[in-house]
DNA sequence: TAAGATATGCAAAACGTTTTGTATCAGGAA
DNA sequence: TTCCTGATACAAAACGTTTTGCATATCTTA
């Protein structure tokens, strides 16, 4: 209650609160002597400056909001927290507050999230894509933005992408490596970039190997799991049948084992199944499941280290996440050992 | 940049700033006619009171901090990631912040979270236990705490209580309901209270039915995913099988059905499974797992109303959850149909 | 009409910092 | 000495609200 101000602190020192503050905030302008015995009063005292008090003054309210959509599925927001558990480990490091908010769809328009109506954020970072008018807007208050997993249909906004062609390849190359040779392919053309990202990676190992693909194997309309699971029903029904099946999210791949193993397939003896990203559940699920890891919380900590630098002045930039790191599990069968 | 301020708005409806401020508050004392008047500019401009301002003079944060031991982050452990959704959803109806930050083990004592140095927060909403010492300290700082989770070593808190042992009960029943007399136990008994709890209510439902257990059967030491497979282990080795484990978490089930399944069983015709909690994970593994459900969700909500009641002066208050409701999926084989 | 009550409005203080501008003093160069 | 420079310190302004205390105008009641 009485909480102690800093006005407290220099008449217990002897000083003016000018002192105070600029010991606290180790700027020059104070002598040796004088500061130690400030810093003495503030040691005894445990004294902490008022933070409202200089948000007020300066300008600034050291949080970094964090806005995602709220229709996004239950697995896509974990997909994004697990981002979020490396920006708040970061943010610690910079004195911020991380505030996480939804962007809110009243009428055809959308809404600014109150944090930056009320001024009450220094930066944000986006977990999705977001339109361009409504960054740009955002970034007109004088706001910085980072978008996080983006793809580059935005190319003037501070991002952090991931190579999911690489990814593809890693992900196809592999189940080549292991022998396979007829290899379906599961995905969304939801999101334009990561569709075309996903299949030229795809398509480019596949040629490289000089395997052909049937038009039957390319299913690209899984948008959730329930259109996962029909993908794979329609490649059961194109009349040839892969060894392989190569999904573009680790979700599409666990729906499209459940169809699988619904038509008595067992995984991986009689059909083998890859995906991308490496959710938590993948491991949990029986088979565990094979996949190309996307360092989620890296990625985390890199946009909080980018907002931070673009509050700090710097230009926008972009940056793209490493992802050729495989997870080899159970779900995908050798053909060339044993 | 060059943002309004109350007193360009006053100036501009020709009143002073005490007027704009008590329209903005919806405070009586201003006519009619001059309050429509301002109104009208405030929308007109789209202007918003700075709310580091509010903060400074009002002597509040608008924040709410999350704290969680930093072992049971919500986005390491599912249960608690669905607790901060409810907790998100619900903030926004108060416009309140939500601070997510966690407890640093500094030597030997706990150092407490910058939110609440920097008084930088109006409440504490705790994710698991807490030292009651520890809560009693900030407490004493004028911050009301809400624990969430809880179990009743610190009756003197406010606190959301789960009814584990009614839980526990429920699930018990329900596979005697189906059949099943021989019914094995696996839990945790790292949290001396979760695990009376469970235990007890595991014991009454078995005891009500005048059913047997076995001393092997009654495995108390998961403490996480690789201890709950050495239980079922164990349980095989015991000499008796089971027709079914109740597991006192989701997370304990899932594993202690990998076991199983490397035992050579089929779930749930060879061995019934079911668990507490219904974490995100327990419908996408198959057989999807029969639980009883938590709302984690609902808890979180409910945390958000208490620890609202709390700031605004309100006694402490413990409320527990109902946790009676049963989720059948497909882990559980029913003995007396077909 | 007088006198009190009520409604409406404003000026100024307050919140606790940081920053700006100025004053003082010591030391060095001329 | 005198003048300049650099170091140290302080008083006061500033940030943008809410709140307090007071003044004026209007309404009621007798």
């Amino acid at each position: 209650m009485g909480s102690l101000t800093i006005k407290d602190i220099a008449k217990m020192a002897g000083v003016s609160p000018t002192v105070v503050s600029f010991v606290i905030n180790g700027k020059k302008g104070v002598s040796p002597a004088t500061r130690e015995k400030v810093l003495k009063i503030v040691e005894q005292t445990q004294f902490k400056p008022s933070i409202s008090s200089r948000r007020l003054i300066m300008k600034k309210s050291f949080n970094i909001g964090i806005v995602m959509a709220n229709d996004s599925s239950p697995f896509s927001n974990l997909f994004y927290f697990e981002i979020a558990r490396g920006l708040l480990e970061r943010s610690k490091v910079y004195g911020y507050n991380v505030i996480f908010t939804d962007i809110r769809q009243s009428g055809k328009d959308l809404q600014l999230p109150g944090i930056i109506e009320n001024q009450d954020t220094d930066g944000i970072i986006f977990f999705q894509d977001a339109q361009s008018s409504f960054l740009q807007e955002i970034e007109n208050r004088g706001i910085p933005c980072v978008v996080i997993d983006a793809h580059p249909d935005q190319e003037e906004f501070a991002m952090i992408k991931v190579d999911y062609e690489c990814a593809a390849r890693t992900a196809t190359e592999f189940l080549i490596s292991y022998g396979h040779q007829q290899i379906a392919f599961i995905s969304s053309s939801f999101v334009p970039n990561f569709y075309t990202q996903v299949f030229n990676g795809y398509r480019q190992a596949m040629s490289h190997h000089g395997l052909a693909i049937p038009s039957g194997w390319i299913q690209m309309d899984a948008v959730e799991e329930q259109s996962a699971y029909a993908c794979m029903e329609r490649i059961f029904q194109s009349g040839e049948m892969p060894t392989a099946v190569f999904c573009a999210t680790d979700l599409f791949a666990i729906s499209a084992m459940k169809c699988a193993r619904a038509h008595g397939m067992r995984i991986p003896e009689d059909l083998s199944f890859i995906g991308i990203d490496d959710i938590l559940l993948s491991q949990y699920i029986e088979p565990a499941l094979t996949t190309v890891r996307i360092d989620k919380a890296d990625m985390g900590g890199l946009a909080m280290d980018m907002i931070i630098r673009r509050i700090n002045g710097e230009k926008p930039e972009c940056l793209t996440v490493a992802s050729d790191h495989l997870i080899i599990r159970d779900s995908v069968r050798h053909f060339k050992e044993a």
